[in-house]
DNA sequence: TTGTCGAACCAAAGCGCTTTGGAAGATGCT
DNA sequence: AGCATCTTCCAAAGCGCTTTGGTTCGACAA
């Protein structure tokens, strides 16, 4: 069924049913009822390619999705897709992913622009100065960051969580009770969340005269091995630290199985806390020691995103609104006051 | 840049440009060259709305997505991207992903169908008698299945792993190692991988003549909470298991934590092998006893079926091609013999 | 020389929608 | 009655491609 059997069907030219459907004025509220109504009994849906050929909006979202060998989406993607998912799926907004070179971006992102193929695209993992960022403001591809860039002499729109303040406050609360010597296991420190997460880390230590010491830093892929040998490499220094900070629950993971292999107990000997981003099938609260987080919900995220980049897709919102999330700091069992 | 343009300046007919473009043979191999030429170096990319709408083509894969606040889209999904991701890329494949109410996936199928998006979905997560299966078959969209239905009168194209086989091998090494209680901690028994699953254990342990208890299997969402809720209600039973086998690592993390709290040790009190499905950011090598695994990449498997799906599409495999993949058992330091 | 045939190219008709630029008829105003 | 003004609808022109159904021209055979 399409627009010209419909048409035809109803006795009325194709501009006017076009019209009817699309809620456009210049059409009596009887016919629309009529065009509306036959439109629904007979199951009429508007070919999409066609209508994207003829308006050049798509209806659809897009991802440029870095693969290879040497690339691994993380299980964040899939909570983030879940709540882009949530949002989405009351829209009909569907989303394409573009699977990439990581090494070449670019010419995805080009090719993706010149397609039209999606109204706007979402952008992840961003780093300092970021050339996609840089490249989409060129290209006039609509866009939302998730996350933040930094260094760039332009305004661009994101959704960031408040990273440093939440490490800030992880560090403090971690001072207050006494800790001095706190070691921190980061993700790449390429990433911008890794770089403002040691920094507020950083200025909690300093708050109290004793700065965040560099070999007490490790910054690696997020995953549960590296968070093990970042934790030995810490734990067999001297002078070692009585108090972790992990950028995800994987490095905890792994932490909490190095301390254990080395005879260090949680909290009694070393205290932990980790960056928490909600997943359905790992829980801090369910770590052997109940582990104490700064939390903030990737799925919510993936659906706030989703909804502004409607929004930015239908005008509603500027092309320069940037969002920060605060995050909770969540004590349980894993941190105790230092011994020393 | 679009056809006309590039023909106009090349003085040819569109005709002839897109002929020469796509490789028909109607073309003296110098324009095509020339023409081939000039596409390049002005970056000339035919719109893909446009050459779709033309032949219905579309040069995407979709895939539904079930969404919603009691749906998880679990890790796994971001693995099997990734692969799917591995292939796609070299191939400009793009991915499309519908979310859909986990309620009323038939609708959005339908939607996919008519709008013509997609030339080819894949299922994954199929069960006995899977509507969505029938449904595609009579939509006539193409499609292939991540995994096996049962029960369906017709036969259709799927990639599967020997999970039967897998699980009755495992299960086969435990009675070799004198096991006779042996628990299973599976997946939702909905699912037809979680069937198959038991039925290769059920079938070890028959072979001894100890046929698989029903009070000694727990069928749940696969998540570290649930490993650890079942393994405390299985070891809690009169008569415990001597083993236990999970469906997924992170089921295995949660019966670890279990069996730890209740001081049982692996593998000394009880020996555990899991299905490991080869995640980078968690192995089963570094669990603190490595864990023995049945393993199959599910990476791997995206990246097969992205093929597959690609050769569908383009009419080089038939309709009902089936694949089954064999399962390594790799065994490590979780398993002994029995002790009684 | 004429007729046939293949090679190489082209004009134009879609594909299914939106949108521009009217046109027809009804209504209001003087 | 005459004219302007809405309201409501329509024909047709795109959007950028593919594909059908030619046409032209040179080569070759008779």
């Amino acid at each position: 069924m399409n627009l010209k059997q419909l048409a035809h069907m109803l006795a009325l030219s194709q501009t006017t049913v076009s019209r009817a459907l699309n809620g456009y004025p210049e059409v009596s509220e009887e016919t629309r009822r009529r065009v509306v109504d036959a439109a629904k009994r007979h199951g009429y849906r508007p070919n999409p390619s066609a209508r994207r050929l003829a308006t050049g909006k798509a209806g659809m979202i897009g991802y440029v999705m870095p693969t290879g060998s040497s690339v691994n989406l993380d299980p964040h993607f899939v909570e983030f897709l879940s709540g882009l998912g949530d949002y989405a799926r009351e829209h009909e907004l569907d989303l394409v992913l573009s699977p990439t070179d990581a090494e070449d971006e670019e010419t995805t992102y080009r090719r993706v622009a010149a397609n039209k193929q999606v109204d706007a695209v979402y952008v992840s993992s961003p780093r300092p100065q970021d050339r996609r960022i840089r490249l989409l403001q060129q290209l006039g591809l609509a866009y939302i960051v998730h996350g933040r860039s930094e260094g760039l002499d332009f305004p661009y729109p994101f959704l960031d969580i408040d990273n440093e303040g939440a490490f800030h406050d992880a560090g403090r609360l971690l001072t207050q009770l006494g800790h001095r010597r706190i070691g921190l296991i980061n993700g790449e420190i390429t990433q911008t969340f890794a770089i403002f997460r040691e920094r507020g880390l950083a200025r909690a230590l300093e708050a109290v005269g004793h700065p965040l010491q560099a070999r007490r830093v490790r910054s690696v892929v997020m995953t549960e091995e590296n968070g093990y040998r970042a934790t030995l490499s810490l734990m067999d220094q001297s002078e070692s630290p009585t108090a972790l900070v992990c950028s995800s629950l994987m490095l905890a993971l792994g932490a909490m199985r190095a301390l254990s292999e080395r005879g260090l107990s949680v909290p009694t000997d070393v205290s932990v806390i980790a960056h928490d981003d909600v997943f359905p099938w790992l829980k801090p609260e369910n770590f052997a020691v109940p582990l104490s987080t700064t939390r903030s919900s990737i799925r919510a995220a993936g659906a706030r995103i989703a909804e502004r980049l409607a929004w930015r897709i239908s005008g509603a919102e500027s092309a320069e609104k940037q969002e920060i999330w605060p995050v909770d700091l969540v004590v349980r069992g894993s941190i105790a006051a230092a011994k020393d």
